[in-house]
RNA sequence: CGGAGUGUAGCGCAGCCUGGUAGCGCGCCUGCUUUGGGAGCAGGAUGUCGGGGGUUCGAAUCCCUCCACUCCGACCA
């Protein structure tokens, strides 16, 4: 069976993946290492994932705001796990001026900075800078922010959307009175994001909170929702913190109460970035390239007219806009192909790029009032009248969107193992044909044995789910 | 930062051992024939052979040196 990404899958996962991103058109390699270039079919993915996020979090009650790209690097040293966590991977800028290198050649850097700046992994102690200004009373809270916004952090090992040394995504900062009320703020942005998943991404997960050693630096409960990608391993594709009073300690952010008392707020952080693509990738692509759920695909139905060389293209072509019409009266994002390219070409590319519904339309169908189409989760050709394939529409997204998420869900519950003592967990990763996560006893954790298990594995604790209240943790391979 | 590998046309590679006109496949351009799920034939364009230095009459090839990238670890969204 000839497939149209090489290798597959099952040949070798981590080039298949590259393979799907450069045939679906995504994103390449930039000249600056672990930054990526992210073409127009990548970056119209992510445009759609922020519209619905979006709409999501200002439902929360949240504004958007935007923060300097550059933070002071005392604002770094003000909390001390933080430091630990981030100052190996951040990137500084010490010069503000170029000038003419008269020795070697070129340009080199004048104006050395009284204080080094950093390019912000993450903005914490830069909003909460401005939180400490702005929160005075218990009447300003809660106060919620978002941003969108590119962060830096260098990584030694960069992978395409997994994993860039710049990456974008949104940042939500929120500022709450109560220890209660921060935590049920981290659990319900948990919430959302799993919404997002669910619903727009076609991704199940496992929502669960880190364990001790795989929380956020400076956070006091980080919530997380973990996948499960086609090979097995985990990918943490949103994160949700609990900061309780670190930061609000770090960046003195107070507050007076009713009772006149000053307190000290509790604030909560939660993100998502571009990683989430490089998931959908490897959740839901297949050995003939992406397969995208319809609500976040650029072009939900790419009409594809077939023109023999000495017709009249003017029936085909009127019968793809009639029909493209149809369909954006009824908000479908539609594109007609009009390339000038071989039909067979352009019928692939879309299969690569994962379009969720091709239509193809040549003289006989314009003649007789019919379209073909296929859905990129069968590939089956179908045909119907125009009317009825617009009538029916939503009802076949739906089902794209239901068939990626049954075929995810399927093979997530059937690749969790259960395991009782940590030589259940080393029989299982021993067999190096056993993929998936295992769910063991919390107390495992703290056996002797664990943690020389985890290294010889390569594993690492993913979260303790919620559905088991607390007593389980889930282990496994991870991005 | 450790281990391994690779730099030759837009992409993928051969040539290097044994120095002697820069090659192949795909893609791209032109023409003709084909056309309903990856067509065929003919012609054509495209190269500081990663950079610098050395040996030599002559270097993609041998030597020295620098650089970049990829993969596997460690770190991490």
């Amino acid at each position: 069976m000839k497939t149209a990404i090489n290798p597959t899958r099952a040949e070798n996962f981590p080039e298949w993946y590259q393979q799907v991103i450069a045939a679906a058109d995504m994103a390449e390699n930039s000249a600056v290492r672990g930054c990526m270039i992210i073409k127009p079919h990548g970056y119209g993915i992510w445009e759609l994932i922020q519209r619905e996020l979006d709409n999501r979090i200002k439902e929360e009650g949240v504004q958007n705001a935007y923060f300097p790209l550059l933070i002071p690097l005392s604002y770094m040293s003000k909390e001390a796990e933080h430091v630990d966590g981030f100052a190996k991977e951040c990137a500084v800028v010490t010069h503000h001026r170029l000038e003419e290198d008269k020795e070697n050649g070129g340009l080199k850097p004048a104006g050395e900075l009284t204080e080094p700046y950093i390019i912000r992994p993450t903005s914490e102690t830069i909003i909460g800078e401005s939180f400490s200004k702005w929160i005075n009373s218990y009447r300003d809270l809660p106060y919620k922010i978002n941003q969108w916004a590119n962060v830096m952090r260098w990584e030694m090992r960069p992978r395409l959307f997994l994993r860039t040394s710049e990456f974008l995504w949104q940042e939500g900062h929120n500022v709450l009175a109560t220890a209660e009320a921060s935590n049920k703020d981290a659990r319900r942005h948990l919430d959302v994001y799993y919404d997002l998943f669910e619903n727009v991404l076609a991704m199940p997960g496992i929502c669960g909170e880190k364990t001790d050693d795989e929380r956020f630096p400076g956070a006091i409960h980080t919530y997380t929702v973990e996948s499960m990608m086609q090979d097995g391993k985990a990918l943490q594709a949103s994160t949700s913190h609990d900061l309780g009073q670190t930061f609000s300690k770090s960046a003195n952010i107070q507050f007076q109460d009713e009772q006149g008392e000053m307190q000290l707020a509790h604030t909560t952080s939660w993100g998502l970035s571009t990683r989430v693509i490089g998931g959908v990738i490897m959740m839901h692509g297949d050995d003939d390239g992406l397969r995208l759920p319809p609500k976040i695909a650029p072009q939900q139905i790419v009409i594809i007219p077939m023109i023999k060389k000495d017709a009249d293209p003017k029936v085909v072509m009127d019968a793809c806009h009639d029909l493209a019409a149809k369909l954006k009266a009824k908000n479908i994002r539609v594109f007609v192909d009009e390339k000038d390219i071989k039909t067979s070409d352009k019928i692939w590319g879309w299969v690569k790029k994962g379009a969720p519904v091709r239509v193809t339309i040549g003289g006989r169908e314009a003649e007789n009032n019919q379209v073909e189409y296929a859905l990129r989760t069968s590939n089956d050709k179908q045909n119907s009248t125009p009317d009825e394939f617009v009538a029916n529409i939503d009802g076949y997204l739906t089902d794209i969107h239901d068939t990626l998420y049954n075929e995810a869900k399927a093979f997530l519950d059937n690749n969790i193992h259960d395991a009782e003592t940590i030589f259940d967990l080393i029989n299982f990763f021993r067999k190096k044909t056993n993929i998936g996560f295992v769910r063991m006893p919390i107390a495992l954790l703290n056996d002797p044995k664990f943690e020389e298990t985890c290294k010889e594995f390569s594993l690492t604790p993913r979260c303790m789910p919620f559905s088991d209240n607390g007593d389980m943790v889930i282990v496994g391979k991870s991005y």
